[in-house]
DNA sequence: CGAGGATACGAACGATCGTGCTAACTTGTC
DNA sequence: GACAAGTTAGCACGATCGTTCGTATCCTCG
């Protein structure tokens, strides 16, 4: 029987795979995943390409490892906050912990997944693959904690989760769009109104 | 005196320019502005990239013109038809338009202006702002019907423009969005919905 | 401490990028 | 019908793309 060899890493070759997937996350936002460059992510953490390149070992994996970290980022800024609240509340805490990550430039370039979503659009693969499946996710949990509400009786039976998120989800994207072209913070005031708005006629 | 020699265009240089033009406003939906090659460009027209180049003179050049093209396109499929009605009529048909426009595929990657703002939210120079001037006209555009649409008492004096407008805008976006991602037309479909319901709260 | 494997680098590859140069041809004008 | 100007192609350039290979170095484990 083969007997898997599972290539245990070295801890410095770990801490540059870290330093260099951060770095090409937050490059990401900016030249966009497939702008993002070998030899621009080289010069930018020092390194050879083909130093760095040894990481991966091809720009497909490289573009997937960094939306992973992209992820952790994410969960780190927006998903585990918000998760402390429940019901209502939590998805109030989603939609603000978005804003605020985007405000606050956890990535230069705005939220990382709806600039990925939009370059990926209609190119097919495993990277778009994967961006789709994590929106995917972002707006089940975003469903669930409507129906949660709901079941809580803080939120009316009447309303359309799907519908409910559709609309919630417009306006984070839309407050994340608006500020990145224009730099006007009032961009995410237009979006907390809008959604507190909404929040409001869909109480029971 | 100096007598400006203004450089007339001979037809069928004209003719090809279109052509090419079109073909590029095309193809930037789906390759991006920036990916959007003139060697690919070359070979999908049939000519040659010398020949093709020489119409413009710079990438950039050909990416500005290609806005213009698209923005002519644009103008033709949705605010032209649109701007048939006046006041809250407009407004609705600026939004049908809208939608209509990307569920025909007149830009095999959707919205070409909003592709475009994706991609270059984060990177200076007249490239970006050729977009983000048309996203203000745009954005103007709908507000002005906002506002004739209170003036004839169809919308009520109470509502925001800019609010409704950025509402309404997030809307469509995420629609010409979720359908690119998913496939799926029924983004057309939450966005009416949604629109719909946003429109009856604020009659007058 | 010695061995083995992970890590990193330098050099080079074919391909393609945007961009010039030159020359051939077409078109429109007098 | 000739001449000027606009149009297109061919060829080549330096740069950069993703990728490969050989080699030197460092860490880790026995």
């Amino acid at each position: 029987m083969t007997t898997t060899t599972a290539r245990r890493r070295r801890s410095d070759g770990e801490r540059s795979r870290r330093t260099i997937l951060r770095t090409a996350a937050r490059l990401a936002t900016v030249e966009g995943l497939d702008g993002l460059t070998i030899g621009r992510l080289a010069s930018e953490t020092g390194m050879s390409k083909s130093g760095l390149f040894a990481h991966f070992g091809s720009k497909e994996e490289l573009q997937l490892a960094t939306i992973d970290t992209a992820e952790e980022i994410f969960e780190g800024e927006v998903l585990r906050p918000a998760l402390e609240a429940e019901g209502l509340a939590r998805l109030r805490a989603l939609c603000e912990r978005f804003l605020s990550h985007v405000d606050r430039k956890v990535f230069p370039g705005g939220c990382f997944f709806a600039s990925a979503a939009a370059e990926l659009d209609t190119r097919p693969g495993p990277v778009r693959d994967r961006i789709v499946a994590i929106y995917g996710e972002w707006t089940a949990l975003l469903e669930d904690s409507v129906r949660t509400a709901q079941e809580r009786a803080e939120l009316a039976e009447s309303v359309d989760p799907a519908q409910l998120t559709f609309e919630l989800n417009a306006m984070l994207a839309e407050a994340n769009g608006l500020f990145l072209l224009s730099g006007d913070p009032r961009a995410f005031d237009m979006a907390r109104r809008g959604i507190a708005d909404r929040l409001e006629r869909a109480a029971a």
